[in-house]
DNA sequence: GTCTATAGTCGGATAGAC
DNA sequence: GTCTATCCGACTATAGAC
């Protein structure tokens, strides 16, 4: 009994069946892709909408809305407004684990401490882009973020890249200063990066004391130069005592 | 006409009135101090769920709940939703301003570098003591970064102090660097300062990588040596180009 | 100043036609 | 797969008793 109408995998269905992709789109595929156009509207619609508002103040009539879709269309194919807001976060997931892979890191981590730094300047320069771009970076960033405020259940998926990428910087710095990965260089580099992630954070101070109305490329670039510069400097710093 | 018949000023009194203090407290203190109390606990509760949830999914309900008071009282005191989310940045505001002067701020701005650097050290252990603090403080960071997301008309309550603190730190680090108070100064503020802001936005990162369960004290004083030492280290690495 | 009761709106979810 | 219609609970705000 109880046999899916829905296409959105819940774990309802009866004990002992083999289901995998409990996270996946829909197990079957229309012949028109219609109703995969849907889901992406509704997911687009709702990182702007979660994003903007936050997930208790979102609405699905909102999202339906702005995704030229019907309310219904959600229970359909999400279970819900929580399983929109979890495929919401699987999709940044996806979409910045694709971005970091072109980043230019070697393939081999490096090993001298120049190699390293080398490294860094890349990943700064491409978690900057990530934070501090434009349209889609943005609303990703704005997502994540009341995520970090307010854990739901769509933290998994956001620590699920975040986690490794961290993993990745702990290593370069670690190499850099020729130490043990310990907890200071945990606490080194979560530091380091607020200087990108302050930009985005105190976006609103930021526009207002410098006079900015947004933060375009140029002013990306600006920021860019300012924290390579002195995350590097504050790295041979320490690297020299 | 139109008699206020409740102490939360609005601007809706007759065209020509003197009203001052539009958004100060009720006009006429009751003798006793019950409806002060009433007030003070409603700000209080709105604090925290207006942190915790967000503006739009916060309900009235729930923080008269919290209050221990009665939904009506909230729009007898403040107006209503919009005037108590108000209300409540004005407090966060009037708190952090007391204690900004507190810190360890000489009565006449540092003249030399090295004077800047130790005025530096200590407006970031302040800030690092209000924004990593416990208790309230944990509220009115939480509450200050939903406004930045998302700024509404509490924005400029907030905006007042968080400008003049600002202009602050960009004096010491020009005097720092022995250069103009230009942008590039007030950048690198912005960037030093999200040293600090990271541990509190990226609260839930912070203590499932380091293995925390929150930030006591114990951990606040090793995120501040860290930050303290990156930043002079910056610092220092600039003056000297 | 505080309360109860309730008006009026909007929320998420569902049922069933197509 | 998508739609309309609808349920029902939760929301903010108001009215008026006390």
């Amino acid at each position: 009994m109880a046999k899916a109408k829905s296409p959105h995998a819940e774990s309802e269905s009866t004990a002992g069946d083999e289901t995998v992709g409990v996270h996946s789109r829909p197990y079957r595929r229309a012949r028109s892709d219609r109703g995969e156009a849907t889901r992406a509207q509704l997911i687009a619609a709702g990182l702007e909408v979660f994003g903007r508002i936050g997930y208790e103040g979102a609405s699905t009539r909102e999202i339906a809305r702005a995704a030229d879709a019907n309310i219904a269309a959600i229970v359909y194919h999400f279970g819900g407004k929580e399983g929109l807001h979890v495929a919401v976060a699987q999709h940044i997931a996806e979409q910045i684990m694709g971005g970091l892979q072109s980043a230019p890191l070697p393939d081999t981590p490096p090993t001298t401490p120049e190699a390293a730094y080398a490294a860094l300047t890349g990943v700064i320069s491409r978690i900057a882009d990530i934070l501090l771009g434009e349209a889609e970076a943005e609303k990703w960033a704005k997502f994540i973020l009341r995520e970090q405020l307010q854990p739901t259940s769509a933290f998994e998926a956001i620590y699920a890249f975040m986690g490794p990428t961290f993993e990745v910087m702990a290593g370069l710095v670690a190499t850099a200063l020729q130490r043990p990965k310990d907890d200071d260089t945990q606490l080194r580099v979560i530091a380091l990066m607020g200087q990108i992630l302050a930009f985005r954070v105190a976006n609103a101070l930021v526009l207002r004391r410098l006079g900015w109305d947004r933060i375009g490329d140029k002013e990306r670039a600006r920021i860019k130069a300012i924290v390579t510069t002195q995350v590097l400097d504050a790295l041979r710093a320490e690297a020299a005592r």
